[in-house]
DNA sequence: GCCGTTTTCGGCCCGACTGTTTTCAGTCG
């Protein structure tokens, strides 16, 4: 059993703990140990078998012998017994908002209520609300999430989720009695999929501004307004939380709003070390609870709150304990990838194979828009489905371009169009080019978009293959994820990593919202690897050009700085390295 | 379940809101 499986597995053992009531503290060991085991830097299996995986913090004697079991046998007695012992459907039930283990617990005892279905039909029969500790509110809350459930998916893609926070900031900032406003929670830290909107503001009046907010247009429902916050559901079905906070108040609700929870809980820890308490309201020089603000650590910004705790600026979206107080202890943190230093995009799509719009067209958009280049990588002939081009049309196209390329210099325009194919890796790891075609394109870049299900050792060999073709200078969207639709194929993308470190290959970041793939994650490695990115729109539509700004978002979460990404040269050090990567090999 | 220690047991981040109570438990972030 591999790393994934087995942290999906304490992951899963965390859930279960937590049904059955247990001590929220050894719940959180259980999380606490997968995303361990997710950030580590060598191989499970050589941890295991050096018996070295007591080393890991956060990892003790317990969950070694547990995980030993799970690698070496594929299975957890400890963990079997546990699910046997929990009727399946309680599980389920946890993500009805209100709902957690204790009333889900009642419910079963009492009603003998074991899965949603049966839950929604006791609310109905409204034998809910005569049980202890519920009532008639507490039953149609139950029936609503149900429903909202039903009609929404839990999460949403960051790319939905990010016009919808600005929109409302841009309403919050209007009001007179806002002082200072930010988004916040994982939409502030852009990670891949947000569960709700979270949006912090400061102002003299807070009831003011909740009630503003309250009212807006575009709200379905509110579910909860107090003095200090409020909870609202979108006409989306997107549920957004507002704070507000006095100003001096603001830099320290605005870090622990934006979390990661972890990540606080870390701040909190070290606050506690200076013999100082933090929370939402300040930094405090006391031990005890307080909010008194004669005792508050004054700070006007987050910058202020870390160098007060000994660490340099840590950007929102590393704010996840991966890592970042290792780095913010030893010294200022490298100037991130900003969006606009982003020249253009190596991964494109044209009318040629399933793109919208034709070479040309793209040519006269990119350049409007200030990018510099923009290749057109359309898809080769194993994507039947994406009408994918055979080796007689690609030469026709490269002509077109290079056609192109010579109108737009004779015109003075500073662009160019570059040649290229997002040629298939095939089922036993060849490309679906021969070599003296790929050897005519300025671009090559290698992908995987069928048999998806090979054995992990078959995926990883697979892809290894292609990427030791020297001819192939880019290795696209890495793992295959489509974000709340389908799961990444089986590969060991740290082994994939390592081939692309000893061949001179680039990882794509594809920018696509769906996709954002190689995960943020899996980049601080590749980095430590040496392994460039380039951040890719896979526009299939002018409009996608826009993917470039998410991309670099979910590259700063990776850690990546302008040196790490290739698309951030300018086109004649961009045409260097796509020669110079041939030569490599 | 982990961790650290004045080394084997006690603490583990902390506050707001709702709905149910009638002073607080449960849930959420």
């Amino acid at each position: 059993m591999n790393r994934d499986q087995v942290a999906d597995i304490l992951v899963e053992i965390g859930t279960l703990l937590e049904l059955k009531g247990e001590n929220p503290f050894k719940v959180r060991a259980y999380a606490n140990a997968a995303r361990a085991l997710q950030t580590l830097a060598e191989p499970l299996e050589k941890l295991v078998s050096e018996g070295r995986l007591g080393e890991i913090p956060g990892i003790g004697e317990a969950l070694q012998q547990k995980i030993t079991e799970l690698v070496t046998t594929g299975r957890l007695a400890y963990y079997e017994d546990l699910k046997n012992s929990i009727a399946p459907g309680l599980v389920a039930m946890l993500e009805i908002p209100g709902l957690g283990p204790k009333k889900i617990q009642a419910l079963h005892r009492e009603l003998g209520i074991a899965s949603v279905e049966a839950l929604e039909k006791a609310c109905r029969e409204g034998k809910v609300a005569g049980l202890k500790g519920f009532g008639e509110k507490t039953q149609t809350n139950i029936l609503e999430g149900i429903e909202r459930r039903r009609t929404y998916a839990a999460r949403h893609l960051l790319a939905e989720a990010l016009p919808l926070g600005e929109e409302l900031l841009d309403q919050l900032r209007a009001h007179p009695d806002v002082i200072r406003c930010s988004t916040g929670g994982s939409l502030r830290r852009c990670r891949e999929t947000i569960g709700d909107l979270d949006l912090l503001a400061s102002s003299k009046k807070p009831q003011a501004v909740l009630d503003h907010f309250a009212g807006l247009p575009g709200i379905s429902k509110v579910i909860a307004k107090g003095e200090t916050k409020a909870s609202v559901v979108l006409d989306c079905g997107i549920q957004a939380d507002l704070r507000v906070v006095s100003d001096a108040e603001y830099p320290f609700a605005l870090m622990y709003f934006t979390g990661s929870k972890e990540h606080n809980i870390v701040m909190r820890q070290r606050a506690i070390e200076r013999g100082l308490r933090l929370n939402e309201y300040g930094l405090f020089r006391s031990q005890s609870e307080t909010r008194d603000p004669a005792l508050r650590v004054a700070c006007r910004t987050e910058e202020e709150i870390y160098e007060k705790l000994g660490l340099h600026y840590i950007p929102p979206e590393m704010r996840e304990d991966a890592g970042e107080f290792a780095l913010a202890e030893q010294g200022p943190l490298p100037r991130l990838l900003e969006w606009t230093d982003l020249k253009g995009s190596l991964h494109n799509h044209s009318t040629w194979s399933d793109g919208h719009q034709t070479p040309a067209e793209l040519a006269r958009s990119m350049a409007d828009l200030g990018l510099a280049y923009w290749a057109v990588t359309d898809h080769s002939k194993a994507s039947f489905q994406a009408n994918g081009l055979d080796a007689r049309r690609l030469r026709q196209q490269v002509r077109e371009i290079r056609e192109i390329n010579l109108r737009l210099a004779g015109e003075g325009v500073e662009f160019r169009l570059l040649t290229g194919t997002e040629v298939d890796i095939l089922k036993d790891g060849r490309l679906d080019f021969a070599d003296d075609l790929l050897a005519e394109l300025d671009v090559v870049i290698a992908s995987v978009h069928q048999s998806f299900n090979l054995s992990e050792a078959d995926m990883t060999r697979r892809i290894i293959a292609a990427v030791q073709n020297p001819l192939v200078h880019i290795l696209g969207h890495p793992t295959g994820r489509l974000l709340l639709e389908r799961e990444p194929y089986a590969v060991d993308s740290r082994a994939v990593i390592d081939a692309c470190a000893a061949t001179g290959t680039w990882i794509e970041l594809n920018a696509s919202p769906l996709r954002l793939d190689l995960d943020w994650r899996l980049w601080p490695y590749a980095r430590s690897k040496g392994v460039k990115c380039v951040i890719n729109c896979d526009a299939h539509r002018l409009e996608h050009a826009e993917f470039l700004r998410l991309g670099a978002a979910v590259a700063r979460k990776g850690g990546l700085t302008r040196a790490d990404v290739v698309n951030a040269l300018p086109l004649p050090q961009l045409q260097k390295e796509l020669a110079r990567k041939r030569r490599r090999n």
